[in-house]
DNA sequence: ATTTTTTTGTAATATAAATTACAACAATAA
DNA sequence: TTATTGTTGTAATTTATATTACAAAAAAAT
C-alpha cells in the first residue's frame, strides 16, 4: 500500500500502475474511476458503488490501497489535479516548470488544440449555430465586426471572408474616437459580431450595451470564463482555449468561423459566385497580382 | 428562480446571466464558482463558504436562486458538464452521430480541421521548427511580418503576440506605395516571415525578392501547393488547408504560429515576464479596462 | 473433503454534511 | 429617529455519507 496521498502527479497513472494490487472487483471500480474521469470519483461512495456494482466497502478499500487516507482525502487529490487543468494559462506555466520537451516540440501543442476543436464541437448548440447562419445570410441586415486587443485579427478574418460573401459587412475600428458616429446609426436591424475574451475589455462591453439599446442583435465569440457581454448577447459562442502555453488559443475559435463562412457560402452559393466573380472582374483593372494562376 | 435544474447547457452562462439578482454576498459566491470552476462547485458547502468567506447557508441560498432543487442536485450537473468535456473528442462526435442529433454542422468541418492538425504534424519538420524558434527568439535580428490578401490577419495575429514577447517586430503595411523604405533598410540581420497561400501575389514575391537580394531571412508560410516565394525562402512550412468549403482553412497554420510563440515564450519566460510586466504598467495609465478582479 | 485464507457484502455506527428556523444586523424609507 | 425591508450568520435539526465490524461466500491450500 504505497502512500500517495500526497503526491499530485497524476491519478490515472497512479490508478493504472497499481492495478494489479487490487482484487477482481476493486478492479472493476479502479476501472471505472479511469472510464469516467474525473466524475466517478467526484461522487460519493454509493453512487460509485452502484456505477460499478460493488458494494460501498470495496469502494472504499480499492481507495485505501491506492494509498488514500480516506474517501475524502481521494477526492480533494481529484479535485487539485483537476484545478490544475482548469487554471489560468499563466498560473501553469509558473507551477509546473515544464519538462523540456526537445524533440517533437509540436506535438502536445496539436494535441490540446484537437481536444479544444473536439470540446468546441460538442457545446456548439446546432440550433444556436443554424439560427446565427441565418441571421447572417440575411443580406438586408448590415453586420458589424468588433474585436478586442486580442480578437482584433479574428474579426478582421471573419469580416475578410463574409465582406467577400455579402454586401453591408463592416469592422468597427480601432480608434473607439469614431465609435459615437457607428453606434448612432445602429438600429434593429443591425448584427454585432462581437469578439471578448479575457481580459474583457470595458470599451467593447459599452459599445455593446449601447448596440443593445438601439436594438440590435448581438452575437458573441468568447472564451470558457465567458465575457460580460454574455448577459446582453442574442448568441454566444463560448469556446476552448486552454493550451500548454502562457497565452492562450483561438484555433477553436477560427474553425467555428470557418465553418460559419463555409455553410454560409454553401446556403446561396449560387449567388455568392455571382459576387465573387464581379469582384473579381473589378479587381483586375485596378491591380494584376497573379502569377501562378489556378493550379489542378 | 427560474427552473434550470434539467438544462444541461452552460453553467458559466446560467451563473452570469443570475448574477444581477444576487444579493453582494451571493454573488462573491457565484464569483467564487466562476473563477475556480469546476472544482469549487465540487466542495462541500462549507469548503464553498470558506473559499468565499461566507457562511453555509448564503452558499445554499445562492444555488437555489440559480434555481437548482438542491446542493447535490447542481453537483450533479456540475459533472454531467464536467464528463462531457473530457470525453474524448473522437468518442464525442461518434456519440452526437447515434443520437438524432437533426444535422451537427460543425462536425464534418472540425474534422476535417482534426485531419489538418494532424498532417501539420506529420509534415512539419522538428528540426527545422527549432531552428525557427531559435532565428526569431534572437531579439537583435529585427522580424517583419509580411500578409497577402488571405493572410493579412494570420500575419497580424502573429504580429501581435510576437510584439508583446521581443522587441524590434513590424508589420509590412498593406500599402505598397510605403514598401520601398522598408525594403531600402533591409539587411542580412532582417527576419522576413512572410504568409502566401493561393493565389498568390506577386507584389509579396517582389517584395521577398528585393529582401533575399540584400541577404535577409526569409521564413514562409505557405499552402501545399507552394508559394513561389519557396525558391527563394530559407524556411518554409507548407501547411494543410483542405476542408469541406469554397475557402482554403488557416487553422493548422494557427496552430503551428501559436506553437510557436508557446515555444518561445517557455523558451526565455523569465526575461519575457518582465517584459510583459513593464508593458501592462505602460498599459495601466492608458485606459484601465478591468472589470470583474480577482475573488480571494 | 476440509481447513485456511482471501474476498465481498450486510448491517450497524459514527461522522459529516445539507438544510431549516430564527435571530442579529444592515440598509432604506417614512 | 423609528419602522420596515432585505440580507446574513448562528445554532439546531435532519439527512445522507463514510466508515467499521462482522459474517457470508468464494477461492486456495492442505
Amino acid at each position: 500500500m504505497a502512500d500517495n496521498s500526497n503526491q499530485s502527479s497524476n491519478m490515472g497513472i497512479l490508478i493504472r500502475s497499481n492495478l494489479d494490487q487490487l482484487t477482481s472487483k476493486e478492479r472493476i471500480v479502479a476501472r471505472t474511476l479511469l472510464n469516467q474521469y474525473p466524475t466517478a470519483g467526484l461522487c460519493t461512495i454509493a453512487a460509485l458503488a452502484e456505477i460499478a456494482n460493488v458494494s460501498g466497502p470495496t469502494v472504499l478499500r480499492t481507495i485505501k490501497k491506492l494509498g488514500f487516507k480516506s474517501y475524502g482525502n481521494f477526492q480533494t487529490m481529484l479535485r487539485k489535479e483537476l484545478q490544475l487543468g482548469f487554471e489560468a494559462p499563466l498560473d501553469r506555466v509558473n507551477k509546473s516548470e515544464t519538462s523540456p520537451n526537445t524533440d517533437a516540440p509540436f506535438v502536445p501543442y496539436a494535441e490540446a488544440c484537437l481536444q479544444n476543436i473536439g470540446l468546441a464541437n460538442m457545446s456548439v448548440n446546432s440550433n444556436e449555430f443554424n439560427a446565427v447562419i441565418s441571421l447572417i445570410a440575411n443580406e438586408n441586415r448590415p453586420v458589424f465586426l468588433l474585436g478586442g486587443r486580442f480578437t482584433d485579427s479574428l474579426a478582421r478574418y471573419f469580416y475578410f471572408h463574409l465582406h467577400i460573401i455579402r454586401p453591408h459587412v463592416h469592422i468597427v475600428p480601432q480608434q473607439r474616437e469614431t465609435w459615437p458616429e457607428v453606434i448612432y446609426d445602429l438600429g434593429v436591424k443591425d448584427i454585432i459580431i462581437v469578439f471578448d475574451v479575457r481580459r474583457y475589455q470595458r470599451d467593447v462591453l459599452l459599445f455593446c450595451e449601447q448596440a443593445k439599446k438601439r436594438g440590435s442583435h448581438i452575437i458573441l465569440f468568447t472564451d470558457q470564463w465567458l465575457s460580460p457581454i454574455a448577459t446582453i448577447a442574442d448568441h454566444i459562442f463560448p469556446m476552448p482555449t486552454a493550451v500548454p502555453s502562457q497565452w492562450d488559443s483561438a484555433v477553436s475559435t477560427l474553425v467555428l468561423l470557418e465553418c460559419i463562412v463555409a455553410k454560409l457560402n454553401e446556403r446561396n452559393h449560387k449567388s455568392i459566385n455571382a459576387r465573387i466573380k464581379k469582384l473579381e472582374a473589378l479587381r483586375q483593372p485596378l491591380h494584376s497580382d497573379l502569377i501562378g494562376k489556378e493550379v489542378p
